[in-house]
Order: structure tokens, then C-alpha cells, then sequence
DNA sequence: GCCATTTTTTGTCAAGTGTCCTAAATTCAC
DNA sequence: GTGAATTTAGGACACTTGACAAAAAATGGC
């Protein structure tokens, strides 16, 4: 399962915002109940997140939880972003980096959320997230934003790689791109059927999006033959 | 939002297998519950889609939904089968269509799917049935069958594209290509920011899937250079 | 029309859900 | 140490959920 590019980045699981005022131990018993909602979250799925579960989870009581989060959706808005902003802060980090070439660093942008999609808790999280998107405007615009920030590095590197193609078309590769990775979490992800095979649909995906994105010429996705 | 290739073939709602015995009332009021709980299922997700609502949709009481179907698994086992098997009768179907080249066929069958993917049906019932996968065995096996049949329609036009292609390795395409079609149901699919631009992304899926399965040579995504 | 079979109604059950409220316990700056 | 602010505990509320049972009604072959 390990790939040819080293793990430099690993998402991590939360990124927790401090808040602002409170004891110490209110503190940790924010950051407590997050992780054990994650938690539940990824063992169990969306429908064991009961609140008493959570508080359960945390060592805690009900009153108490409904003390740091007044109603469920505080603490899914809460819990959503403190996942979510995990993965931007990674995606904005290997946007900086610099020295392979174009080629490689597609690869290894690539490579770098094909191997986070074997993650338990990315296999676990994103199905739910998208589930709840359908039927949730908040977590829809929430997840959508955090693709756009994904592709962001997509979209350089295919300047990169194919510098006469216009924005709005690079857009559209990072999209097909992104997605295209996306929907290899049902078929490889953590304890999937294929995902012993992942290293080799690495292979073919890291080939086909730089063929397609060496080989695509100006409009041809439009109107072209 | 129309492709080029016609819309031979539509994915009807349900497959409903008629039951044994009974009177006539019965099999109505059967599928009637089944066609319940899926619109129940598309256009509230699955939270909503208890025993009481599905029983009050088609103007029945709970004691009488719960004669039909005595637990609830046993009304979403059926469901799943019905929804499941509506997909399969398509992908069977298509099959053993013929007269076109095989690159042409890829991109039918390519077609086929990525614009069922726009269907407000398949955009809300497949993130439900991936997340429901996640912890449940039985809709985790059930849902793969499908996909694997899906793939039958690929990995026979993959071989005709790229004869020297052992049968190991056309499975794998077939996989990465439907799985990258899969991912595209959360950014294009209905109701979705980019459904749009679907157009767009089915001509780069199709000519991207097309030159990966004419250009990978045999033995390369296992470990050639 | 009879009557066994099938379908429907009505009511109940225990368990679980999110939310709210009050009183007690703890924390920590002063 | 005192005391105000913060954190915890405990209980209660109204509501939903899946499952079950027994009586009532409708069906349709004879």
C-alpha cells in the first residue's frame, strides 16, 4: 500500500479552534467532545452521534454536553469544520511546494489523496458527508468549498503541464480530476474490496490525468471533434 | 444538457419482484410501500424514511406496513434489492448491444452512466448507500455486485480496445474508470454546483478512459516504468 | 352468500432522541 | 481563602422510533 512518493503530509484528524475564554479544563472538554463525535462518527456512522452517546463517549453527562453544545447542530457545524479545515490546511500547505517538476507534482498531489482515501476515517467521514450534503445546504457548501480549495493545486500544476489552456478549462480538468479520485473511495478505501489493488489504480490514475491533461488541447472539451 | 449519443436506455425506478399468494389489494399496497419509502429515501434521505412515514405516505396505517413488512430491515433489504436491480436489468441490457466500434461503445456506455449520474434519483440514493455500506455487510456486498456487473460492459469493450491487455488488468481499468465516474455524482450531479458543466466533464471522461485503455501497455500499471 | 384467507385498524410497549432547567461542584483570578 | 465565573450533575419534558398483539374489516374462490 505504500506508494514510490514519500508521506510527507498526513492529514490530521481534527483542527480544533480554541476557544476564546473558560477554564482550562472547559478547554479540554471542547476538544474532548469533538474527538469522541469523530469518533463515533467513523466506528459507527452519523446515526450512532446521538448526544448521549457523545457525552458517553467523553466520560461525561448529558447536561454536561448541552452545556459546550446547546443543540446537535452546533456540535455537527462544530465537528464539520474542525474536519474539513484538517484537510485545508494541508491542501494550502502542498501548494507551496516547489522543486519536481509539473509532471511529479501532479503525481504527488495525486498520490497524496489517493493514499488519505485508504484512511479509515476519510473512507468513513466523506460517504456520510456526502449523504448529508443531499439533504443540508450548510454541509454542501462546506464540503464544496473545501474540493475548491483541493483543486487549487490541481489547477497549478495543470498550468503548468499544459500552459495554453484557458482557466475556466483547467477548472474543468481539476474537477474531473478531483472527482475522479473521489470515486475510488468505495471501491479502494479502508476495508473495500479493492483495496489491496489501490497501488495499481494509483498507477493508472496518476497516467491517465497527465495524459489527459498533456494531451487535451484548447476547446476541444467545448466543441471540438 | 443533452449528449450526442440518445437516451436508448433509462434506469426505471423500481424492480419490483411480484409476490406469491395474496389478493390483489396486497400486491398493490407491496409496491406501493416500496415506491414510498424511495421517494421517501430521495427526497428527505434515508432519517426520514421510517416506518411511520413510509406508512402515512401511501395513506396506510403503521400496523398495516409493519403486516407487509414485519421489521425494518426487511423492507429496506427489499428495497435496496429493487433499486439495485433496476440499475443491474440496464447494465445486463447494454451488454449485448453491438454494430458500433469499441471505442464508440466505451463512450456509450460511459454516457449511459454519467448521465444517469444527473438524475436526481441516483444523486441522492447512491452517497446513502455508500454510507450505509460503511457499516452494514449486507448493502456493502449488495452494492458491489452491482458495480461489479456494471463492469462486465466495460472490461469487454477494454478488451476489444486493448487485445494484449491480460484479464487481471482490463478488470482494473474497468474499475478505475467506473469508480472515476462514480466520483463525479458529487460535484455534477443534480442539484449539484457543477451540474452544469456535465457536459464538459463526460467529453473529458470519455477521451480520457479511451486513451489510457488504448495507450497502457500490459505489465505497466503493475511495475513498469 | 358463505367463510377461510388476507388485509386493515387500533392500541400499547419499551427504548431512544434532542432540549431545557435547576442545583451542586469545581476552577482560578484576586 | 473568598467569591464570581465556569463547569458538572441530575432530572424532567415532549416527541419519535421499531416492534408487537388482538380485534375488526375486506377479499374472492366456492
Amino acid at each position: 500500500m505504500k506508494s514510490r512518493f514519500s508521506n510527507k503530509f498526513i492529514v490530521p484528524d481534527l483542527a480544533i479552534v480554541q476557544r476564546e475564554g473558560g477554564y482550562a479544563r472547559g478547554r479540554d472538554g471542547h476538544a474532548q467532545i469533538l474527538r469522541a463525535a469523530l469518533d463515533l462518527l467513523v466506528e459507527q456512522g452519523y446515526r450512532a452521534m446521538s448526544m448521549r452517546r457523545v457525552a458517553e463517549a467523553c466520560g461525561m453527562k448529558l447536561g454536561n454536553l448541552t452545556y459546550y453544545f446547546p443543540t446537535k447542530e452546533d456540535l455537527v457545524r462544530e465537528l464539520l469544520d474542525a474536519v474539513i479545515s484538517s484537510y485545508e490546511i494541508e491542501f494550502d500547505a502542498i501548494v507551496h511546494e516547489t522543486g519536481v517538476s509539473a509532471e511529479d507534482r501532479l503525481a504527488e498531489v495525486c498520490i497524496l489523496i489517493l493514499e488519505d482515501i485508504c484512511t479509515k476515517k476519510t473512507t468513513r467521514i466523506f460517504p456520510e458527508l456526502w449523504a448529508l450534503s443531499n439533504h443540508d445546504a450548510f454541509v454542501l457548501e462546506r464540503v464544496q468549498e473545501m474540493y475548491a480549495r483541493a483543486r487549487v493545486a490541481l489547477e497549478e500544476t495543470i498550468g503548468e503541464i499544459n500552459p495554453a489552456l484557458p482557466a475556466d478549462e483547467r477548472a474543468m480538468l481539476a474537477l474531473f480530476i478531483s472527482g475522479s479520485m473521489e470515486g475510488l473511495t468505495m471501491f479502494a478505501g479502508h476495508e473495500k474490496p479493492f483495496q489491496p489493488q489501490m497501488p495499481w489504480l494509483e498507477r493508472i490514475a496518476v497516467k491517465s490525468f497527465v495524459q489527459i491533461v498533456s494531451t487535451i488541447r484548447p476547446g476541444e472539451m467545448k466543441g471540438g471533434s
